[in-house]
DNA sequence: ATTACACATCTTGTATACAAAAATATTGAC
DNA sequence: GTCAATATTTTTGTATACAAGATGTGTAAT
């Protein structure tokens, strides 16, 4: 199945957002963006429609579309409903979770675990991802996993920063065995509040993250 | 702020899906639709992506785009995650909530009283999407009121089938009676379970969902 | 009759052209 | 020099034109 170019196009842009190549509130001027792209201005104008719906940037009429970065009040509302979400997804998961998804968990992580032994930042985030990923799926609820996979890529940015946090990789990992465990219990309030605690933004993880704030919204 | 003609499109094009004129697994033909609304092919497309977006349609590469009606099994996860997420604006409202914003719901509650008594239903409808709208607000989470926001007016249609559920209505009155109640006490588990309950699908109310299925989806 | 392939047609995706609104520059009055 | 009104330029939104993939049909071979 191939995909469109606009749809690529989407995807680069997004990620030219994440890292910064795009300032906050800048103005995407979509001639350049179409010479920058070797397109014309159709498959711009479509992707820019596709970033404005999921909120990365924001489009008002006749003048054009703007970055738009969340705020720090409107980043800890977003961690906010992200712990919610995934709380939701455990206590779901607590009692319909199968064997091999359990399985799988303590697999990935015994890989997260290997990588904070390394110093594999990235390969730990890969597997962290997975993780999570897992516990979606194991809410047997297809649109929450969904809607927690939007949200999850969309705070992608500003998790991955989060993680250089000094020892919070170690941290992360007691998390996550707290909440396998609470899952091999079957335990769903158990589940629920560890992820919640793993995921919300509090204490340490604050600070940081107004830290990070200034390095990745300008 | 004058909105563009691809957006006022969009809404249409939504409405008609609702009420059923675009039948489940129609493809929505560019230029047909590009005629009905004195178009060209150009505003149609861009509104026939937001509602990709936003999923009421699918739209497949090279291929077109078609109405997706959620099936049984959707809705149903639909409705959990409705109802997780007002249990997470209740929880966080019963700590939250302003004094006005309590005499707000009184007031629309009795309003809501009023219109059941009248057999008005949609001045109960009305009502209804207010109390609501005020729940969300009242999290004091604007990310999660527009999440909550999204959600409910995807659901609206089927929400409003299930109000012609015989008794439905002034059971209905009851719940939201007991979740103001709950709110004024500040008991935030008592008014999310209130408010699970009121919005998960359950009981009488999962057959009738069932039935009102071949209404709308074809 | 059925299958395979070529051809014709239709539909989507992209490029270009045009129209209208907004932003910017220019001119003139005070 | 400042402000206001107007002209010019940019930029978005829409229409049209074109290219390429998908669909459908007819014909030939088995």
């Amino acid at each position: 199945m191939e995909r469109k170019r606009s749809d690529i196009i989407a995807d680069e842009l997004e990620g030219l957002i994440f890292d910064g190549t795009f300032a906050n509130s800048e103005r995407l001027d979509e001639v350049q963006l179409a010479e920058r792209f070797s397109v014309s201005r159709t498959p711009i104008r479509e992707a820019l429609q596709r970033l404005a719906q999921s909120g990365l940037v924001e489009q008002i009429p006749r003048r054009g579309v703007f970055v738009r970065q969340p705020g720090p009040v409107e980043l800890i509302e977003m961690f906010e409903v992200m712990a919610e979400l995934e709380a939701v997804c455990a206590r779901l998961a607590a009692s319909r979770i199968s064997d091999d998804a359990l399985k799988d968990l303590h697999d990935t992580n015994a890989r997260c675990n290997a990588a904070v032994e390394a110093q594999d930042s990235d390969g730990y985030y890969r597997e962290n991802e997975r993780f999570h990923a897992i516990l979606y799926r194991q809410s047997g609820n297809s649109f929450l996993e969904q809607e927690c996979a939007r949200l999850h890529r969309r705070l992608q940015p500003f998790r991955r920063i989060q993680l250089r946090l000094r020892g919070r990789l170690k941290q992360s990992m007691a998390e996550h065995e707290a909440i396998v465990s609470a899952l091999e219990d079957g335990d769903g309030d158990r589940a629920a509040s560890a992820i919640k605690a793993h995921v919300a933004v509090q204490g340490e993880k604050f600070h940081h993250l107004m830290a990070s704030l200034k390095s990745v919204a300008a």
